[in-house]
DNA sequence: AGCACGCCGACT
DNA sequence: GTCGGCGTGCTC
């Protein structure tokens, strides 16, 4: 007998979902949720199929659960997820499926109002209750009692006496409506330009991808903003992505001064009833704007008419563990299923965004200056190899030069130097012995004023030792380069006189402590900071008229293929610092090499020189004679083995020039039935022809039981 | 993810 | 002789 079927997919670790019957009283449709047996227990999931069928020994299907149906696009986007991240299909659902709480207590909060004729005894404070509640508005037991500034009781009173009643009080509206029209601001003629653009895209309802670009100062987020109010006039949605550090107070009353009212944030730490509530308000689409860490792109949207995702360029977009994946990539293959614009917006794209907006492939608007004049610092290179800093000092004579006018200016210097503690590398001048960590094999640095030697890489902590550990010579350890802290300490003996503090994470006090002080900077009390990459982001110190970074080429060196970007991105950001009101402040940039292209780049201000150069050196980088393979690693654990099979291909009868085996940050390279996966960085004609190399190599070598899957690729949308 | 089964070390 | 560590495998 035909029966109907529903093929459920559960939230765990299963790529494919399982066959239930489906009772007669219950019906479903697809993408509803359901409960359903497995194994002793009983488990949530979502109908991924149905259809008719004989149900041979399946079990039945529990209960069909009150919660939002998971719309086609979204279960779509999710298969689209997990086939691209090779992660299993019911780990990709984890990700959308908030667990419903079956016997849900709707916690309803009373409220109290005006109900009969005042109290027989009349009291200052009760008259005080009564003109606050005048108007017969229902308000909580608390706030009432505020207005009134009388305590409870006196309202417990009044209850009492049948003058206010009690009675249950809707649940506060979990998004409010923003306004389109509230604050219309006034945009110069770029930025103008860059609206119409943005606002278009969004009439237009079509899966695109837009880069817009702006240094920090020019306004792209009011931009933006301009596209969110269009999508809102039409009644859809929308969805802003944001690193989570920045989906702070400061965004907020931004939104909520151009929009009126703040909009729904949905992040790790919204937990509970809210979250629960915020997600039915995403499907019922009573939720207009979502402002979201990368878990949001997960919500189940009704009619999402526009997605923005701002610093598009932050590492935090990545997911790192469990289901791998590059919010900025979903987001704009959810654009793509949703048929809905998307803006990347950034004032440090990535390489693999500036390479699509350059391909034709995503548009691009540009924001050329700054809003409300405010220009640019002027970057000027020192040459340490002509200006040599004495012997166990850092700061160079140019540079101490500007910090000594800046100060007796009263403004501030910022030093910068992304290198946290003391020292870098501790060594013994006896027997040369490096001291470093026990688990990583990385340089302890040193941190004087703990009085230790810590890792960086995984918090291993050890105290300084006075004689070396290893030939145990007396005083003999030396502390070699600059960190933070020795930066300070250099700077206390040139300017004693003049305040100075240390912004670095490793701040003792945590983000309270953090907060004041960098309060206490942006007020213009320390005239000299040095700080680590923290002072290039978010806070601005407006009295800040000189960046000095004492170490371009800190981060050029390391192996990882992306430390070129980093660092262009990160001494953009923290030379941009510099500059007060109108005047252009200056950034002097101490390097051994000013020829380097980072270094060049930003000194010119040639942006685009600069990416289009890098984006050419790592398509070299992954072409043939396949130049070099990116083994791409999923976990630690995995990458011995990712290693053994980098030297096996570097063995094989076309090696590759060289193998870079990544972390799994990059893009994930996947285990499949035990076999790897490679992923290579660049789309490129000579694709399809590695490709089947690959294949082909990995099938005569690994004789792999699955199919094997070599994607190459940097524009996600390509993959349709 | 849970929860079974299962195979080796320290205990009443 | 059991209790219990967590490694491996399965759940329609």
């Amino acid at each position: 007998m035909k029966q109907i079927i529903a093929e459920i997919l559960m939230p765990l670790a299963l790529d494919k979902p399982y066959s239930y019957v489906v009772p007669a009283h219950i019906s479903l449709a697809e993408g509803d949720v359901v409960l359903a047996p497995l194994g002793v227990r009983e488990t949530f999931g979502v109908v991924w199929r149905l259809f008719e069928g004989d149900p041979a020994k399946l079990k039945p299907i529990s209960k069909r659960v009150d919660a939002p149906n998971f719309s086609e696009n979204l279960r779509k986007f999710l298969d689209w997820i997990a086939w691209y991240t090779l992660a299993p299909r019911g780990s990709c659902l984890a990700l959308a499926l908030r667990p419903p709480e079956l016997d849900r207590v709707d916690n309803i909060r009373l409220g109290v109002r005006l109900a009969g004729p005042p109290p027989a005894r009349m009291t200052a404070a009760r008259q005080r209750v009564l003109e606050a509640a005048e108007g017969g508005m229902l308000h909580t037991k608390r706030a009432l009692a505020d207005m009134a500034a009388v305590s409870t009781s006196v309202i417990d009173g009044l209850i009492d006496e049948g003058t206010l009643e009690t009675l249950a009080m809707a649940p506060p509206p979990i998004a409010d409506e923003p306004k389109p029209d509230f604050a219309v601001p006034e945009l110069s003629p770029e930025q103008k330009k860059a609206a119409d653009y943005l606002r278009a895209e969004v009439t237009k309802a079509k899966a695109s991808v837009t880069l817009l670009e702006g240094v920090t100062g020019s306004g792209k987020t009011e931009v933006y903003f301009e596209a969110v109010a269009e999508a809102i006039a039409r009644g859809k949605q929308t969805l802003i992505l944001l690193p989570e550090i920045a989906l702070t107070a400061q965004f907020l009353d931004r939104f909520s001064r151009r929009f009126g009212v703040r909009p729904s944030t949905w992040h790790s730490g919204v937990g509970g009833r809210k979250r629960e509530r915020l997600y039915a308000a995403t499907a019922s689409g009573e939720a207009r704007v979502i402002a979201g860490a990368r878990s949001a792109l997960f919500l189940p949207f009704k009619e999402l008419g526009l997605i923005v995702v701002d610093e598009e360029h932050e590492a935090a977009y990545k997911q790192e563990d469990g289901v791998h994946y590059h919010a900025r990539d979903m987001a704009v293959v959810r654009g793509r299923i949703e048929q809905c614009p998307v803006i990347l917006a950034s004032a440090t794209p990535s390489i693999e965004t500036r390479v699509n907006a350059e391909r034709g492939r995503y548009g691009r608007v540009h924001l050329p200056e700054r809003f409300g004049g405010r220009i640019l610092p002027k970057i000027t290179p020192i040459d340490l190899r002509k200006n040599q800093p004495l012997a166990g000092r850092w700061l160079s004579e140019p540079l101490l030069n500007a910090i000594r006018e800046t100060v007796a200016a009263g403004e501030q210097a910022l030093l910068f130097l992304n290198r946290r503690g003391y020292a870098p590398l501790t060594l013994c001048r006896s027997c040369g012995h490096r001291y470093e960590c026990p688990n990583c094999s990385t340089w302890l640095v040193e941190h004087k004023y703990r009085r230790a030697l810590v890792c960086h890489h995984c918090g291993h902590v050890e105290r300084r030792p006075d004689n070396c550990i290893e030939c145990g010579t007396v005083d003999s350890l030396t502390s070699c380069g600059p960190g933070v802290e020795r930066i300070a300490e250099e700077v206390a003996e040139i300017f004693p006189d003049v305040r100075r503090i240390v912004l670095s994470s490793d701040m003792p006090g945590g983000t309270e402590r953090m907060r004041q002080e960098l309060e206490a900077v942006a007020a213009g009390e320390f005239p000299i900071v040095i700080g680590t990459q923290l002072v290039a982001k978010g806070h601005n110190f407006p009295g800040m008229t000189l960046v000095g970074v004492i170490d371009a080429d800190v981060g050029l060196t390391s192996g990882d293929p992306r430390a070129s970007e980093r660092t262009f991105q990160l001494l953009q950001q923290v030379t941009g610092r510099a500059g007060r009101g109108e005047r252009a402040g200056r950034a002097l940039v101490q390097t051994y090499q000013p020829e380097h292209p980072v270094i060049s780049a930003l000194i010119s201000g040639d942006a685009d020189r600069f990416y289009r150069e890098e984006s050419r050196v790592r398509e070299y980088a992954v072409l043939p004679p396949f130049g070099r393979l990116a083994a791409l690693i999923v976990t630690a654990r995995e990458r011995e083995a990712a290693e053994a099979h980098a030297r096996l291909l570097a063995r094989s009868s076309q090696p590759p020039a060289g193998v870079m085996v990544l972390g799994p940050a990059e893009a994930p390279l996947f285990q499949l039935r035990g076999r790897y996966r490679y992923r290579l960085l660049v789309k490129t004609e000579r694709a399809v022809q590695i490709q089947a190399y690959l294949r082909e190599w990995i099938e005569r070598t690994e004789k792999p039981k699955g199919n094997v899957r070599v994607t190459i690729d940097i524009d996600p949308q390509s993959f349709f």
